[in-house]
DNA sequence: CATATATGTCAATAACACTGACTTATTTTT
DNA sequence: AAAAATAAGTCAGTGTTATTGACATATATG
């Protein structure tokens, strides 16, 4: 269980990775993390909603007619969780509902153009924050940024990236 | 306000983003990141503890004999919030406190021998999902990585790399 | 008709953060 | 030496986000 000399000499070739190393890696996802999430809570805090509600809006803007179960499987929290920040954003109208067209259990959640302006107000620093490092990593590392956080993920097919060219 | 259309011809050469890729970058952070907080909770749940004792766990056994108002920088909480989970950890013998040898009213904290194997415990997988994610993507994903999450940090000299070779 | 599924809701609880006000010990400044 | 600043700790109150458990309703499927 301890693994602080790094001495298999078949994965020497393709690097071996320290404990210190894997700690900074941790570390670095903790600051960038802290610090990209740090700022659009301001915006938020005008309109008494927290990340919670940020989340949703995201993840419905980015999945329109998304069903409550799978909004439930990416957020991975309680239906009771959800319910709350959810219910909030339907009744100030910045979340739509309608029913499934071939099962009417469904609730197919949508962006409603308030929303959706809300959406665009507060991802517009991340997205400048992420636009402006990636410009200055350059392409080769952001390619190399999307294969690390990949791997990371426990099933890398949740994520569905929107090509654009 | 609206960058929708990235025709701005300067910037075709440095490779522009667009709003659909940045929010891509967006959810690959949420995704890895949650993902990789969600492992060590069951073993912080078994000591009654939570993500919040496992950061201070994380940030004292790298930064020995840190003193209290740095630690509280780094974590950028209050001094309120730290001091429930933090007196929790001395009392229950994870983290020991002595004077500052030249200022007295300096708390300086260190992981005790308890305290340095819970953090060994805890790191563990994160270390083992880091490691394998590195290997997967090789070390010029790893250094693109870097560079790009380095770039995101409000203030990249926080992070210190603390180096091997 | 029986059962499973999708969603919603009530109630209680916990972790983690916040603000504001105040205390104690110690160091630094004047 | 007295005054002011700093490091740390504490008391009280509050809010957000999550949890578990139990149950209700509508709809779909066997």
């Amino acid at each position: 269980m301890d693994a602080s000399t790094p001495e298999t000499p078949k994965e020497k070739l393709e690097a071996a990775y320290s404990d210190a190393e894997l700690r900074d890696a941790m570390e670095l996802l903790f600051f960038s993390y802290r610090d990209f999430i740090g700022e659009p809570d301001a915006i938020l805090n005008d309109y008494d909603f927290g990340r919670a509600h940020h989340r949703v809006i995201h993840f419905v803007g980015r999945n329109p007619d998304i069903t409550v179960s799978d909004l439930l499987g990416i957020l991975k929290i309680t239906k009771q969780s959800l319910s709350r920040v959810l219910s909030q954003l339907i009744r100030e109208d910045f979340i739509s509902q309608e029913h499934g067209p071939t099962d009417r259990r469904q609730r197919l959640l949508s962006l409603t153009e308030k929303g959706y302006a809300l959406e665009e107000k507060l991802s517009a620093h991340q997205r400048t924050r992420i636009a402006e490092a990636f410009k200055a990593a350059g392409s080769e590392a952001v390619g190399g940024f999307y294969q690390v956080l990949l791997n990371m993920m426990n099933n890398p097919k949740e994520f569905n990236r929107h090509e654009t060219t």
